[in-house]
DNA sequence: GATCCTGTCTACCAGATGGTAGACAGGATC
DNA sequence: GATCCTGTCTACCATCTGGTAGACAGGATC
């Protein structure tokens, strides 16, 4: 069967259905077969286009981390003088793929369960961005224009905020959030407004 | 053989046992036998304490739910009177078995890929803690003492940050934050810092 | 002493899992 | 036209999975 324009190339759509299979269930949950059927093939042609289940695992990181990194690259290079604009518009670049795929997040999540190998090659893919970050969060401390606080664990505590609101659908049930369009503009607003006080600098 | 005081009853090891692998590593991963293999038991005696696996994830689920309330009630119930101050409570209360047993609020993040009834269970387990939660901000936004926004949503921000930040060491680990008793009481104090700017009253 | 109850065990089972071996169809290359 | 390459398939396999059936040992009850 010839690969046509409807008709993608395997390989990707592979990638694509175990992304989201891993990023709502969790790795060790799904298994090959199952990625297989989404697919619409056998899993030995899975097998066939990645060696073994880790070397899909470690594919999909990478898939990932490198889409994640995109946007998140552009959003800290945007115009923007103000960190707290500058994060803001972090913020309402990964809102919008993160709740359309809520397995991107998912996955990020996941790799604290993954074995230590694999969590090591997506840290150290990540790391330079990350380490980025830090250091202009703690530039803008010094400037007096965010909130003095330890940088490294200001980032993380940003971090958990965004990525846990957007992978815990239940938590927000639990607060009666409706999952409508209105909703969801209202909840990256109140995100927003959330992080911009918690790193706004104290107004003496 | 009998029971010792040294060998405690099987049925809560095992329990124990479960939270900690279900916790730490996703409900579908782990296997009865491992949990087996952990307590010292064959899979077939954890079996006889709990009819299935799912029996078996119920009883952990609940146990958790109740360990947490607790915790919280006491906290909600303190004598502080400023909601800052409260929610200071709560978060220290929280932290310490969060931190020390990672699996605790790694299991109430399983929630959200468990199937829907078990999720459903929990929540209404966990419903009339977070509405009072939600009427107590509100009623504290309307008074001033907290910043006005959706109350439902800053609570689930709130929990997001926490057990994010308490779910996640890789994140920490790409901060090169240090997991010694001095990084966790750091970890602590910003942690409670940020929650406090993110929810101080906008001083006019 | 016979009987029952409790807790653990061994022995299975059917189905799923990750993975191997190899057939085969269709196109490209010679 | 023979050969090779690519992508998918069927047929297996060993191992693990949740779960059933039933043996058995030790204590309690009669």
């Amino acid at each position: 069967m010839p690969d046509t324009p409807t008709r993608p190339r395997t390989r990707q759509r592979i990638l694509d259905a175990a992304l989201d299979l891993f990023g709502t269930r969790g790795v060790d949950a799904v298994s090959l077969d199952e990625i297989a059927r989404d697919v619409g093939v056998r899993k030995q042609t899975v097998l066939y286009w990645f060696d073994s289940k880790d070397t899909l695992v470690d594919a999909v990181l990478e898939q990932v981390a490198s889409e994640l990194l995109v946007v998140i690259d552009a959003a800290i290079r945007s115009a923007e003088d103000d960190p707290l604009d500058r994060v803001d518009a972090v913020v309402r670049a990964v809102f919008r793929p993160a709740v359309r795929r809520p397995a991107l997040l998912g996955l990020v999540r996941e790799v604290s369960r993954l074995p230590a190998a694999q969590a090591d090659r997506l840290r150290s893919m990540v790391q330079p961005v990350v380490d980025r970050c830090v250091d202009y969060l703690a530039l803008e401390m010094e400037k007096g224009r965010l909130r003095r606080a330890d940088p490294g664990l200001v980032a993380a505590l940003a971090y958990a905020t965004v990525t846990g609101i957007a992978t815990e659908p239940e938590s927000l049930r639990a607060v009666r959030w409706e999952a409508s369009a209105v909703g969801l503009r209202h909840l990256r607003d109140e995100l927003r407004a959330f992080l911009r006080a918690a790193l706004a600098p104290e107004r003496s």
